[in-house]
DNA sequence: AAATGTTTTCCATAATGTGGAAAGGGCGAC
DNA sequence: GTCGCCCTTTCCACATTATGGAAAACATTT
């Protein structure tokens, strides 16, 4: 009975099991979804279990109706960023790597936050991880501040209000003067600095990637220890960082916004 | 070694494949993601096979690299969608079901094309099928129709310059000028009717629904097959499509845009 | 040309997924 | 309030199906 070859009788269920839930159709309830999909309802039954604790579905207990998860969400977003940014940007991103010698990494903005969506590598024994796939606070990340520095100050200062200040270290910002302090350096510089905000013992400088539509859709960073990466050389760094996101925007079509 | 009981274990590895391809890491030939994993080569190949077949990894034969592939976020992005407006959606479609006897549509326009994503379906035994979830070019739709109705003109144009016009019936659009007649006449009506355009035999009527931004982010339908749901019936019947539209509009905190 | 590393195929083994059936819940009808 | 229906969840015996080692094909580097 194995008309296919070579590939995963449950994994391949599962997946029907997910697109059934993308589907319009209001029916989604286990014995629905058991039905649409022809499967024996225990069957279903374990398949969404499965999807549930990893996060791919939400169970409804209440109405008893099965959606996809956040999680399948999250995965998702990384195809439509892959083709346009992340491919781009991989060849941008090794070579940073190897002029500086610390982690570089592009970044974008997600449901208010920060997220890594590609990195490279630094070699030395003693690199910086910045926790990758990982999401950070806007306002704690050098990529989240170089992005947030390009909008309207009406624009950072609802950030604010609705998500709060959430210092996450001694060097973190603790008021709206902080932040807008901050914001003001940042345009003025051309890039961003997170100088150990978000752990004790790392820093990162990071400069925004405009899209055709002139909006800082991404950015572009070096994390190294801030044994290493010391303040002496933010600046030599911060060209290199500055100049790297420069050519990742040109790659893209992308155009500064003129301030 | 069953650590976690009552779940596919091939289904929870598969998935864990999916988050190591959505990860910034650069790593992600097989043997990285085997690696990464833990699991056998032999086992990440036969798994990574099966996300490939369904469209939800995508392999790059040429650098050997494994990404997430398409079908994965047309599944993620339902997630996004269910909360903030399948949910809110759903009664309201379900009245205006139950008031015109025929299938309810709720639908967003994605990749310049327009994407059915909740539905209740009519009653009646003979009923129009819109294919759920499936793909329609924006103008041959009735909710397509309805919420370019709202973009500038520059953008129509753009739009038919982009993808141009593909006549799918005799009724079908079939010059710029159609098309702006057409537009025009939403414009004043204030809905949207897909006249046998896109299937003959079949009649839809569309009216937008707007955001918080005044941006009409969807549109609702109501489609029926033409023999019961004749040119006399379209007024009364987009009375009540542009009245429940409205109602989604309110219920997700949107406003409609003064023209 | 040899060596190293990576992807793909094959196969014997038993671990794992399967679906029927029974137990457990919830909801509406009477 | 109780019965009865339908839907969900758990259980279990069975063999189908997934598994990983090893070998074969393919690429890349020295």
């Amino acid at each position: 009975m194995a008309q296919d070859e070579g590939i995963v009788q449950s994994v391949d269920r599962a997946l029907t099991l997910l697109e059934l839930m993308a589907s319009p159709d209001d029916a989604r309830r286990l014995s629905d979804l058991a039905r649409r999909s022809g499967l024996a309802v225990s069957t279903t039954h374990r398949l969404l279990t499965t999807l549930e604790r990893r996060g791919f579905a939400l169970h409804d207990p209440q109405s008893g109706s099965w959606t996809v998860g956040q999680r399948a969400n999250l995965v998702g977003d990384s195809f439509s960023l892959h083709g346009s940014l992340v491919v781009p940007a991989r060849p941008i991103l090794r070579d940073l790597r190897d002029l500086t010698r610390e982690t570089a990494n592009l970044g974008v903005i997600e449901a208010e936050e920060a997220v890594t969506v590609a990195q490279s590598e630094s070699r030395e024994i003693m690199r910086a991880i910045a926790p990758p796939g990982g999401r950070v606070p806007v306002l704690n990340s050098g990529m989240g501040k170089a992005i947030v520095a390009t909008w309207p100050d009406a624009a950072i200062d609802t950030l604010i209000e609705r998500q709060g200040l959430r210092p996450l270290t001694s060097h973190s910002l603790r008021s709206k003067d902080d932040v807008f302090a901050e914001i003001h350096r940042i345009r003025v510089q051309g890039f961003a600095l997170d100088d150990e905000e978000y752990v004790i013992g790392m820093r990162c400088v990071a400069a925004p990637v405009w899209s055709e539509m002139s909006e800082a859709i991404a950015a572009v960073s070096v994390s190294g220890l801030a044994a290493r990466l010391t303040r002496d050389h933010v600046p030599a760094i911060a060209k290199q960082v500055v100049d790297k996101a420069a050519q990742l925007t040109k790659a893209i079509g992308g155009q500064a916004a003129t301030l």
